[in-house]
DNA sequence: AAGAAACGCAACCGCCTTGCT
DNA sequence: TAGCAAGGCGGTTGCGTTTCT
């Protein structure tokens, strides 16, 4: 791993730390948590990505691919390679950023790395290449009102699993799509960010903004 | 069957933002 | 207003596992 793993013991350590003194004071979780030799990032970083209640484990649906795709187009930044994983993350539930990333660099950067402008792509004709699901789940698109939950269902793991994942052919050949067909988004809906470079529009005005657009609908 | 290469992912690091004094 | 501490994030690393030759 890119440290030291954490053991059994340390997990429950933190774990029993946590749903005694609550989240976010991790710089006293240290101090509280005897015998775990951690610092509060490594904590946060661990109860976060790993041991938090609801964490989605396992493969990418592609209703979350797709999602990934889209989010990634609108907020990354062109012009510095820079992405929002905490963004996406946050609207695919039980997944976290560090899996949103890490799902991007091994498999969808390499696969859309022709793209021009991925933010000027579309994500369409899904239903081409989707595995056999049951009916009515994948070809819905939900309103999303509540920027809470991408599906617009209670966040249930029951809901989680009716997801079909998609195996690295399909993913290939979704995203050869992508490339291939002419953008949908709308032009006009970028222009307000791209008028006058960065410094005319803030990353947090970036932030406010971007969830007015309503994303299913593109 | 064995070694090499590629992949997946947990963990770390450094920087930035925020809140408090 | 400045300085500090803590939270949070994105990029990177490196080891275990899987696939390929």
């Amino acid at each position: 791993m890119g440290g030291v793993a954490w053991s059994e013991e340390e997990d429950r350590l933190l774990k029993k730390c946590i749903e005694r003194y609550g989240e976010g004071k991790w710089h006293r979780i240290p101090v509280l948590a005897v015998g775990l030799n951690r610092c509060r990032k490594s904590c946060r970083l661990r109860w976060l990505n790993y041991l938090r209640p609801n964490v989605k484990r396992g493969s990418f649906a592609e209703e979350e691919i797709n999602l990934i795709i889209k989010l990634h187009g609108l907020l990354g930044n062109r012009q510095l390679d820079e992405f929002r994983w905490s963004l996406i993350a946050g609207r695919l539930p039980g997944r976290t950023a560090n899996d949103v990333k890490n799902y991007w660099n091994c498999h969808l950067s390499k696969k859309l790395v022709h793209a021009p402008r991925i933010e000027h792509q579309t994500v369409t004709n899904m239903e081409k290449f989707m595995t056999p699901h049951p009916p009515n789940i994948a070809t819905t698109k939900p309103t999303d009102s509540d920027h809470t939950s991408p599906d617009n269902q209670p966040k249930t793991e029951e809901n989680a699993i009716m997801w079909t994942p998609l195996t690295d052919t399909e993913v290939d050949r979704w995203c050869q799509d992508l490339v291939e067909e002419p953008g949908r988004f709308a032009d006009h809906q970028f222009s307000q960010f791209d008028e006058g470079g960065s410094s005319s529009c803030s990353k947090w005005d970036w932030d406010d903004s971007i969830f007015d657009i309503d994303l299913w609908t593109l």
